[in-house]
DNA sequence: TTGAAAGCGCTACCAC
DNA sequence: GTGGTAGCGCTTTCAA
């Protein structure tokens, strides 16, 4: 092959940079550099050669580069902790929260770089890795746990973060934090109040996730006020098939409930079949309320009571805090904070021979 | 403040970096660099104390300076095309395809950057960004659709790809395909023939959906080979509300029909409840099929009949293909490919008053 | 077995 | 307004 002529197949494959640009434009890296940072102090006229260069050569400053020299990778880091990976369960991603951190780091040319976990030191390990490396130039944490030791972690690493929840202690952490109304669980507490039930049973999330536990206190307050109790109260990990198991446990247990409350709607659709095989209705015999409904339990039948939330709006919210923490400058949003909001469906009702409350608590 | 006493401060707070461990070690930075990346060259005795200072001084080396001067980033990105967004609905995330991918990817010390896109430019425009500023060094593509010009795009882009699904046409990008056995579909074609089915309708995904299309094609082909018909054929989003709306539609124009296939367990669920609505059993009067279970179908009453697929297991197989276009050697791995399951619970049954051709079909 | 030095693509400081 | 140049943290020849 003859070496000369290839010269100028490389000279064409290759990449540009911004030499390539200068070059065509006829001025120095710096000139393109200005104008391409807006920094001003380049003529309109030789503006107006770099930008055609740039756009003829398809060159866009690279972001390596850019990372290397400025020591800041544009870049935001999301690690999951799903243990279930492991037996290959599937551990559903957060969707609506992805949709709505992304939209905003998008808008700030920032990617988002996500990690799956899957046991407490491999999270830990994870996070260090991203810091160490200088792979992210902050985090994002999800699934706030009681004894939480990953804000330490982070503030050691000089890792700039933010927890999507209420941090289990004190902690000079950034939160987006749940809300002081116990994330619609007053709502549901009422309601179940209202509509004259007593006897009501738990079926939540993980002992030590602090949301769960913060939602289950709410309802157990509410309830002691209205003069009801939670009589059953089963924490366990966020899955149908243990839902399913608890709500058995219930029955056997506490064969006077009327009312169960699941910590998501798909917990709630497994109990709802455990219900039935054991020959009670809904919501005759038993009342069924979920959590963080994404429709699905609209069609179920009889269409299931739950708390709705825009996850995404808190996602959003989440990603202008860290972009903050990183030293961007972000738009002030006023975007309103939106609470959750109890939807309420056929799956709830007022208890068999109970004097209907109803009428005298909704009057106001 | 003391200028001079700073100085001990600063060094002490600035992130480590090759010289430091160089300077620590008492070698020259060649040195630690080739402790680091295993080429050997360098007795024993140098190496330990290379690793010690590194150890002490927590250095890694930094995934930028590594990337500029490699040129490659080690990163594969994944632009999700999710129009829905726009009106904040919920773009379900592929959960087990992430966790397959990233398991893979971040063995290789590979990140995975995640994109979401609004629209079929918003999306181009992504690639061509994540390429230009060279973000990633390949991307996953995901759905693939009739007339996809992204193949076309990420080859002039000179970015290594993946396409989870077949490609619309024959094409050289490398794929992950759905299977040449209609992705199930012939078993749900057969299962439901089996059961005497003779008219059915399908509600399907989007038209432009490659797989979509297949997996209706297949079912066709085989109800036809049987003696049966898709009578009624409802393309549309992957929303169950839509499911329901068309569920309706076929109510309407094709009362005649025993059995309806959707495209996604949700659209099922949805189908069903209108069903219901409008009179009919489950299975007695109609049976129902669904697609992509994520067990959630098997706690609705009916249980439902779907396919299950190992989408993380692709996922998986997507990564090691795309590592390899990346010049990474990856293991040779010994994963059986899995072929989809159909699932059969109760939502099918056969149709009222057919002869049961179970006996007979299933001998064998 | 080890070190010196060039250079990856870019920005920012200092000249002119 | 514009250009020259040092240097971000690393790897990789080339020499010793």
């Amino acid at each position: 092959m003859d070496r000369s002529s290839s010269d100028a197949d490389a000279t064409r494959s290759r990449r540009a940079t911004i030499t390539d640009v200068a070059q065509l434009a006829g001025v120095s890296r710096s000139a393109v550099s200005r104008v391409f940072n807006a920094q001003g102090g380049i003529s309109a006229a030789t503006e107006e050669r770099i930008r055609d260069a740039a756009r003829k050569l398809h060159w866009t400053p690279s972001a390596t580069a850019i990372a290397l020299r400025s020591a800041r990778s544009r870049t935001v880091g999301l690690v999951l902790n799903r243990p279930g990976v492991a037996k290959d369960g599937d551990p559903e991603l957060p969707s609506g929260m992805f949709t709505g951190l992304e939209k905003v780091l998008a808008r700030h040319d920032f990617g988002l770089l996500l990690h799956i976990a899957t046991s407490a030191e491999h999270e830990e390990q994870t996070y260090r890795r991203l810091a160490e490396a200088r792979r992210v130039d902050g985090v994002v944490l999800l699934e706030s746990r009681v004894g939480d030791t990953r804000f330490e972690l982070v503030r050691r690493l000089g890792l700039p973060a933010v927890l999507l929840g209420t941090p289990w202690v004190e902690d000079p952490i950034s939160y987006i934090g749940h809300g002081p109304r116990g994330a619609g669980m007053r709502e549901v507490a009422e309601h179940l109040l209202e509509l004259g039930h007593r006897s009501i049973a738990a079926v939540s999330g993980p002992e030590d996730y602090v949301e769960s536990s913060h939602r289950d206190r709410i309802l157990r307050e509410v309830l002691a006020t209205g003069g009801a109790g939670l009589v059953a109260h089963h924490p366990g990990p966020y899955t149908p098939v243990t839902a399913a198991e608890r709500t058995r446990a219930i029955l056997e247990q506490h064969p006077e409930i009327t009312a169960i409350v699941y910590a998501t709607d798909e917990m709630a659709i497994a109990g709802m079949a455990t219900l039935r095989e054991h020959g009670l209705r809904i919501p005759e015999d038993v009342s069924v309320v979920g959590y963080n409904g994404t429709d699905i339990g609209a069609w179920y039948s009889p269409a299931l009571t739950t708390v709705r939330r825009d996850v995404s709006q808190r996602g959003r919210a989440a990603a202008r805090t860290l972009l903050g923490l990183m030293g961007v400058t972000v738009e002030a949003s006023d975007e309103q904070v939106v609470d959750p909001e109890l939807v309420i469906r056929a799956s709830t009702a007022p208890p068999r021979g109970a004097a209907t409350a109803t009428a005298t608590a909704t009057a106001g």
